[in-house]
DNA sequence: GATGAATGAGCGTTCATTCAT
DNA sequence: CATGAATGAACGCTCATTCAT
C-alpha cells in the first residue's frame, strides 16, 4: 500500500506526497489518532523527513487544511460562469462542489469535520474558506432577489440565516452524498435546487410561511 | 463544577454523575483528548470506578451518545403534536431541536461531531437516532405533499434527499446559533422554515425549479 | 542491579528511591546525557511512575538539587559548633564537606557540576546552596581576623574573593580527593588548612604578596 | 556571527572555522545540547563537509579539547620567563591564564566543564592539559621552596594537595571573574596571590596551622 | 569537493487500563 | 465499595549520521 517507495525526490514532489497522505490519514482516522508515524509510512518516507519538511503536526495539518480549502474553492470557482443568472451559477457552482467533494472525501472530512474541532487556529482556517463560499452564495441571494424584482432588498441578517441554511445543507449533502454511493454529484445538486431554490422563490414573491403564535 | 463529593450513593445516580462528566468533557475536548483522569475527577470518583460501572472509555462513550440520543430524540417527539398539520409539527419539532441543543451544547458536540468522527461504531451509534429524525422528516414531507393534493407522490429517493437536506440545514443551523449568540431557537426555526417550508410549497404545486440540460 | 524489585511501596518511600536512582544517574552521566528510562529501571519501578511523582526530568532534576544541598549543607552545619574559635570550625566545616562530599560523590557531582551547567533555574538553586557555604566561610574570615586583632577590616571586596577562592579550592580539592582514593577527608582538609588558613594569617599580620610592577 | 561564506578554501582554514564554532556551540551549550546542524550553519558549510573533515561529533569535540588545551598551555607558557624568581613566574602564568580564561570564556568552558563531565575519553584529554599546569605549578612551589630555604623538602603528597588546590582556586576564580563583570585579570590575579602565596610563605617558614587532635 | 535528500534509533511524555488492598 | 499504586504501549519529536549525485 501506500505511494510506490522512490527515492531521491526532489522536495516539492516529496512535500505533495507527504500532502496526499497526511490528507487521507487526518480524513480516515481524525487529527488526534491520526499518528504521524502512519501519515509518513502511506508517503513512503521516514518520520524525519515529515519533520524537516512540515515541522510539526499542526504545521502539517494546517497545510493540509490550506491546500485542500484552496483547492475546494478554485474547484468551485472554476465551475461557475459569473455572467450567468443567478439560478444557473448556484447550480453549476453545487455541482461543482459535489463533483469535488465526492472525488476527494478525506479532504473533505478533513476541511468539514477535523478543522472544526481541533483548535481555533485550524478552525479560522477552514473558516476563511468557508466564508469565501458563504459570500458567494449570499451574493447570488441578493442577485436572485433582484433578478425577481423584489423590493425593497431581503433583510441583512435574513439573507445571512438562509445563506447558512443553504450551505449547511449543501455540506450535510455531501456527506449523504459520499455515504450512500449511487448518488450522483448531479442528483445532489438537483435535489438541493429543487428544495432551496424554489422556497427562495417563494419568499421573494411575498409569500413567506408564518410562524404560528406561541 | 464537577458533582459535590457524597459518599455511597446508588449505583444508578453515580453512573449518572459519570455520564456527566463524560458527556461534558468529551464535548468540549473531543474524544481522543478528554481522558478518563479528566472525567474520572470531574465526576468526583476514582478512575477504577469509572472503569468497574463503565468498563472502557470505549463503552463510557458509547453511553454517552446512546443517554443523549435518546434524550435529544425524546425532547423533539415531547414538543410534537401529531394530530396537528405537517407544518405545525415540523415547526414545533425544530423549536423542540434547536432548544435541547441550545441547552445541551457538549451532548450536541458529542452527537453531532464527535459519535461521527471516531470510528464506525460510534458513527452508527449516532447515525440511529439521525435516521429517527429523518425518518420523523420524511414522513412529514410525504403526509405534506398529500395535504397539499399533490399527486401523484414525489418520488421516494427525492424524498429521501430533501429530508436529509433539511436535516442538514438545522444541524447547521444548531451550530450557528450556538455560536452566535443573540440566535434564539425560535429565530432560528423561522429561517429554516422559511428556506424549507416556502421551497418545498412550490415543488409540490407542481413548480419546482429545473436544471439546465448538461 | 539497582534497588530490588519490591512492589507497591508508599509514596514518600518510592519518591526517596527514584530521588537516590535520578541521583546516581544524574551524577554518572550527566544531565542531558541521563535518560529518564535509565532513571527509572534503576529505581526499579516503570517510567510512568517517575512521571506521576516528580512531574517531568526538570522538576525531577530540581528535587535532586534541592534534597543534595539541603543534605550537603546540613552535613557541614552538622560538623561545627559555632561557639569554637573560627580556625576550629573552618576545620570543622571543611572535614564535613570533604566526608560528606566523599561518600556521596554523584550527588557532588550533580550540586557542583550539572546544576552549573543546565540552565539558569537549576544553576540558582545551587547558587543558593554555595551562597549559604560563602556566607559562612566569609564570616569566619572577618571574624577571624578580629580574633587576630586585626585593624581595621579587610576591604569587603578582599574578603570576597578570598572567600570564593577558598571555597573554590575546596571543591577542588573534593573532586581530586574523589579521584585519588587514597586521601581522607582528614588529608584533603589539612592540605587546605594549610594553605589558606597559614595564607590568611599573613595577610593578617600585614605582610601580603606585593605584585610587581606591570 | 559565522564565518563568512566563501568558497574553495583550503582544508585546513575551513577546520580551523569549524573548530571556531563547534567551540563556541559546545561552550555555550554543552557537549550533548550541541547539535551538529547549529555547529554546521555556525561554521557556514554543510554538515557532511563537518563529517568529512571531523569524523564524528566525538571526533570534534576531542579535536575542540585538544587545540583549546594547547593554547591555553601555550598562552600561560608564553606569559612566563623561566629565568624569574617562582613568585614572579606565578604571578605572570596567573595573569596570563585569566586574560586568556577570559578572552575565550567558551573555550574555558569546554575545557573546564564539558570535557570533564562527558565520558572518560574527553576527561583524559583535558586532564592531560591540566597535569601540565599542576605539574608547572608544583615545581614551582618545590623552587619556591629552596629559595626560601627551607630544609628538608616538603613532602610530595604535601606538594601535590597544594598544587591541586592552588590551580583549583584560580579555576574558580576564573570561572567567578568571568561571571562579575569588573574583576580584571590583575584583580583576580593579586587575589590569588595573597590568599596562596602568603599562606605558601608561612608554611614554608615553619609555621604550618595545626589541626586539632581527632 | 560539496551537498540535498534521507533515516535508525532513541528521548521525554501521556494515556487507558489493571492489580492489591 | 472504593482506591492508591503501578504499567505496557504508543506518540510527537530530534539527532547524529550517511548516501547518491
Amino acid at each position: 500500500m501506500g505511494a510506490v517507495k522512490t527515492k531521491r525526490m526532489p522536495r516539492a514532489v516529496r512535500e505533495q506526497q507527504m500532502l496526499d497522505a497526511a490528507v487521507e490519514t487526518f480524513g480516515r482516522r481524525g487529527y488526534m489518532a491520526a499518528s504521524m508515524d502512519e501519515i509518513a509510512e502511506l508517503a513512503g518516507v521516514s518520520k524525519p523527513l515529515v519533520y524537516l519538511y512540515l515541522n510539526s503536526k499542526e504545521d502539517l495539518f494546517t497545510a493540509c487544511i490550506r491546500r485542500e480549502a484552496e483547492a475546494l474553492v478554485g474547484a468551485v470557482r472554476a465551475g461557475v460562469d459569473t455572467g450567468l443568472p443567478a439560478d444557473r451559477q448556484l447550480w453549476d457552482g453545487l455541482l461543482a462542489f459535489f463533483a469535488h467533494t465526492g472525488r476527494h472525501p478525506h479532504a473533505w472530512s478533513v476541511l468539514h469535520i477535523q478543522a472544526r474541532t481541533h483548535g481555533e487556529t485550524f478552525a479560522a482556517e477552514a473558516a476563511a474558506m468557508r466564508a469565501e463560499i458563504v459570500a458567494f452564495v449570499t451574493q447570488l441571494i441578493v442577485v436572485a432577489a433582484r433578478e425577481a424584482h423584489r423590493d425593497p432588498d431581503l433583510p441583512e441578517r435574513e439573507v445571512a440565516g438562509l445563506a447558512e441554511a443553504l450551505v449547511g445543507a449543501a455540506e450535510s449533502l455531501a456527506a449523504w452524498a459520499n455515504t450512500a454511493e449511487s448518488v450522483t454529484p448531479r442528483q445532489a445538486a438537483a435535489t438541493l435546487m429543487n428544495f432551496a431554490w424554489a422556497g427562495l422563490g417563494n419568499l421573494m414573491t411575498g409569500h413567506p410561511w408564518s410562524p404560528p403564535e406561541p
